[in-house]
DNA sequence: TTAGTAATGGAAACCATTATCAATAAGGAG
DNA sequence: CTCCTTATTGATAATGGTTTCCATTACTAA
């Protein structure tokens, strides 16, 4: 029965997870600024998401959180990713597989912005950021024009290539 | 009781349907080659897909095709629909509401490919290829430089703008 | 402590998409 | 044109990811 003042021991993932110093993580205070509670859930799943470079289906991270707080329902976790999402710390993906991945959208000092190469035979799905700089530079312009143009106010974007990763080019 | 040789009564949806002169229809040619046969339903869903500029779900689909073929089933529209994207013919999108959505890819006289912006509050997406033509040079050069680099074959791209339509800004 | 409210979790409901399978019909051979 | 082979169809049932319900639990402030 995990409770509040336990959760010291919860894992933190060492300098990958984001930490900011010894203090409370850093999204406390996003929470705390929308009235949002920290909870054992939460504590646990923004834990999950932390430690992975992966990008997690609801229920990959049900079954991790599940392993270190059993009684964590499957409900709660669809439920906290959608608030964290809303509250745009993670980013919700479709990749063509048929379920919704999950990945810390970027901690203060955590992960850059940055777009993905998808396998679409075997699903593996590459994270990069080395070319960004231009597409972001020419993203901007193409964003600002198009909001004139279209009267349209761009508040995010999604690229992403397809095509046979390293190992599926083999066969 | 629609039969085939009724078939020359489909709306041809007249010039912007893709056709090709007065011969058959321009996919005829790529589904004989693949051995596929062309047949009421196909030709009924094909002709929905050429004189609409929206972006349809299967459903959609099912009840454009409903009014005029009543006993086309919706397992007919998902299996075409799957087909014809299958065959490239067709390009499946999702755009965040919780269904796939079909568009006419591009018929040889027919429409450009393009990008989407999508607004998160009322759904409606607009086409755009204004902005294109520099993007495409960015995304020819980024895509050979993720190849190489990840000595990934890139087959293909989504872009999309996400953020408010004109009429959504108003609130 | 206590009341008020946010958050939780198990179970049932939802709903787009697929799988089944017997019936139908496209298209080639004759 | 007729027949035959088999691709295609469509009603129905099943699937599976995601939501909804609602009674229970647990923060928080007074
Ligand atoms: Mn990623
Ligand atoms: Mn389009
Ligand atoms: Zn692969
Ligand atoms: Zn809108």
């Amino acid at each position: 029965m995990p409770r509040w003042d336990t959760m010291h021991d919860l894992p933190t993932g060492g300098q990958a997870g984001g930490r900011h110093g010894r203090g409370p993580l850093w999204w406390h205070g996003r929470f705390h600024g929308c009235g949002y509670r920290i909870t054992v859930p939460r504590q646990a799943i923004l834990n999950v998401l932390s430690k992975t470079s992966e990008h997690l289906s609801a229920e990959d991270v049900y079954i991790a959180v599940h392993k270190i707080y059993p009684n964590v329902g499957l409900t709660t976790v669809y439920r906290t990713l959608e608030l964290l999402v809303q509250m745009g710390i993670v980013c919700k993906i479709d990749f063509g597989d048929k379920r919704a991945r999950y990945e810390l959208s970027e901690g203060p000092k955590g992960k850059r912005h940055h777009h993905h190469l998808v396998c679409t035979k075997c699903g593996r799905i590459i994270d990069y950021t080395d070319f960004i700089d231009k597409e972001i530079e020419l993203l901007t312009k193409t964003e600002k024009a198009l909001a004139k143009k279209h009267n349209f106010e761009i508040n995010n974007h999604l690229i992403q290539f397809y095509g046979l990763c390293s190992e599926c080019r083999k066969e």
